[in-house]
DNA sequence: CGTTTAATTGAGGAAAGTCAAGTGAAGTGG
DNA sequence: CCACTTCACTTGACTTTCCTCAATTAAACG
């Protein structure tokens, strides 16, 4: 499920596709951006923090000392609706970063969604780091960027109407996370429950289980488990996903 | 319509919250966070470039060999859909940065919704700066921080159902931009038309109109003409923005 | 002043939401 | 190890809302 890297952790690690170096070779293919100085100069800044499925790490407005690398797991950052309902704003994986925050507070509530180990890094000490400037600045610069266009992809997901296409992009980015990451891309396994895949679409219980359906009876994926997926066929699933007809 | 430092430019500047400084003084205020020697040093390697309304400014898969810093005017990044609509991935304006890219291709198209002055910086020149890293490395990861929250309320905005809080959400955030660069806030200015709108709210045109029709016929909202919108009902307003009934 | 583009409005249909009942799996305690 | 409880998900009937398509009206431009 996890790299090895990231099972014997040297220090935190950023993994991210770099935004200014051309494509080939390995296209598409996301790094480690630390290196090992870096990562040995903030892990003796942070300390290692374990989160049990479906733990609260923080809530939205709590003051922000401290931000987070995700060494195993799946996060959840969440805002919760007035209606009781919440909106998954991203799910985060290994080696990606959490915890931004605006005025000292976080804008987001954050959950396990699996069983969580991260490194917790104090802001104070982090932004120490960053002002002595090695080339953890740009590193930090990089991963943000990721994350800005991975924040722009959702809401582009967000803007498709119909839910069938919108569970097809949802579960093909969840493929193309799992192939990064060096992983069988046979079947496609989904860590979170279907309540949390509704609170990322925008859609309700109901409209996500039913299009899982009406994908099933089209024969264009089986479900092995309500975790495992496999796409069976692919020319129909990407007509399905990229453009907006389902 | 834009603050005097922006018309009189003395270089590049940044305009965002600061993430880690708690609230008060200046709650929600945006601060310029360049220093006089970085926007100096950053005018010496960058152009001032102007763009018609409607004008191109590049397009989704270019190669991405500068970035934007806008001086006055407001840029729509965005995507193309297979079905000839569009999709608004953010709306930019004065003290924003655009441009960002993926293995040195623009990952969104962009274009000038009104007349644009912006400096053009070429990337390969700001590495180099970021590299030998004053504080503007800081400046521009406080920068990303902010643009990455708005990318996030953009997907929350996104989420909601029904058409007329999406469009009361819109005129929220407008508003407050507005404020927050201080200008009269007796009145909304909105300087992109309707299908721009729509666009970035992902509905159709004939939605936002019905949603603007709605909200004027219920007298929470007055429209002077089609770009300046006047809150009427303050209360029922904020009703409709943040719960989701409409 | 006429032409083009932008926006409004209406009728009808498709799709997701809501509410509620029912099924399946997973975990608990006897 | 099995009955029982619980939680996660599925499915169905009905309502709401937005989309589609088309016809008009209003504004912008030469």
């Amino acid at each position: 499920m996890t790299p090895v890297d990231l099972k014997r952790p040297g220090g935190p690690a950023i993994h991210a596709v770099d935004p200014w170096l051309p494509g080939n070779p390995a296209k598409g293919r996301r790094h480690q951006l630390l290196s090992e100085n870096e990562r040995a100069q903030l892990a003796k800044i942070s300390s290692i923090v374990r989160f049990k499925k479906g733990d609260r790490i923080y809530s939205e407005g709590d003051a922000a000392d401290a931000a987070f690398n995700i060494i195993s797991g799946v996060v959840a950052a969440y805002r919760n609706l007035p209606d009781d309902g919440e909106h998954i704003a991203s799910l985060l994986h290994p080696g990606d970063i959490f915890g931004l925050s605006e005025e000292g507070r976080y804008t987001n509530a954050c959950r396990a969604v699996t069983p969580v180990v991260a490194y917790k890094i104090p802001v104070t000490a982090m932004r120490r780091l960053l002002a002595n400037s090695t080339d953890l600045d740009v590193d930090v610069i990089i991963k943000l960027c990721e994350e800005l266009r991975r924040a722009q992809r959702h809401a582009f997901l967000l803007t498709q109407k119909r839910s069938v296409p919108k569970l097809a992009m949802f579960l093909d980015l969840h493929e193309h996370l799992q192939t990064t990451q060096g992983e069988s891309a046979s079947e496609i396994y989904l860590p979170m429950d279907r309540s949390d895949i509704a609170a990322y679409l925008g859609l309700t219980l109901s409209a996500v289980s039913r299009a899982f359906r009406t994908l099933i009876s089209q024969k264009v994926i089986s479900c092995r488990d309500r975790r495992h997926v496999k796409i069976l066929d692919r020319k129909a699933f990407e007509k399905i996903a990229d453009s907006q007809d389902g």
